[in-house]
DNA sequence: ATGGTTGCCTCGCAA
């Protein structure tokens, strides 16, 4: 079995015990964190190497940022979503682990959506269709997962019509996620399981944690080779009661072996 | 109730 991880931790120095106390006790194969708000110079490297895990890291000051964990061999096959050059925002990582590509992804939130973040989040959807496109084309098995911020259905949200013009819920948002589903991706939770209310996320205002007011917005997509080999994936809600939790929690994708695909 | 919280490293911005 191969488990794969995906936790936006929302500023990996301030979060670095809850993480590796994480990363030490659910063990996952592989790790892909959102983020992580610093440059690759201040990434804690040798604390999670001393975890078994090998990195790659795209940093960015201040914001954004991602890294991959894997305790395999990996080869890092992107460092930026490709088509837009020059976007300098640290939202995509990629690398190839036995015969499955992997992506993390940091979605932009695009709030307000009056703003340009709004225009840049569709456009960034856009990128990634056409990425994802590509990559079918190859017909490698291949998984993303991140913090997509979106929203699917009403079902993943505690209060849909509070969240009906914000960027993560919008009609123009699920479009676009529905369009990037379209070409053939399955969302692993929801292939899973039909259970509304099993949020990835609570805001740290307004007692969200204590009313159970999430949303459901950290997803794996699989390729149709890589959906194939769907075993379970689940929400840990551990992590977002500890002190000084982030505001995301884990989600943990499992996959059979490819030798053991049906 | 246009409130409230967290993290960046500033005295505001992003989420």
């Amino acid at each position: 079995m191969l488990r794969i991880a995906t936790w936006n931790v929302n500023s990996i120095k301030a979060r670095l015990p809850n993480v590796l106390d994480w990363l030490r006790t659910a063990a996952p194969d592989v790790a892909l964190l959102q983020e992580i708000k610093c440059e690759a110079a201040g990434f804690p490297q040798l604390e999670i190497e001393d975890l078994g895990y090998n990195v790659a890291v795209v940093g960015q000051k201040s914001y954004n940022g991602v890294a991959l964990l894997s305790k395999r061999p990996m080869t890092v096959t992107a460092e930026a979503l490709p088509g837009d050059p020059a976007d300098e925002q640290a939202r995509y990582i990629e690398a190839e682990i036995d015969d499955l590509r992997v992506g993390g992804l940091y979605l932009p939130n695009g709030n307000p959506v009056d703003s340009p973040k709004y225009p840049y989040k569709l456009a960034w959807m856009a990128r990634l269709r056409d990425h994802v496109a590509a990559l079918l084309e190859s017909e490698q098995p291949f998984l993303l997962g991140g913090d997509f911020n979106v929203i699917p259905a009403p079902e993943d949200c505690y209060d849909p019509a509070a969240w009906a013009d914000d960027a993560l819920f919008r009609l123009d948002t699920r479009r676009a996620y529905r369009s990037l589903l379209n070409l053939g991706l399955t969302e692993a939770y929801r292939a899973l399981h039909n259970d509304p209310g099993a949020y990835s996320f609570w805001d740290y205002q307004r007692r969200a944690w204590e009313l159970d007011n999430g949303i459901r917005i950290d997803h794996f997509l699989l390729s149709p080779q890589a959906a194939d080999r769907l075993e379970a994936c689940a929400i840990d809600r551990g992590p977002r009661g500890l002190p000084k939790a982030s505001d995301h929690t884990p989600v943990v994708v499992t996959l059979r072996e490819a030798a053991d695909a049906a």
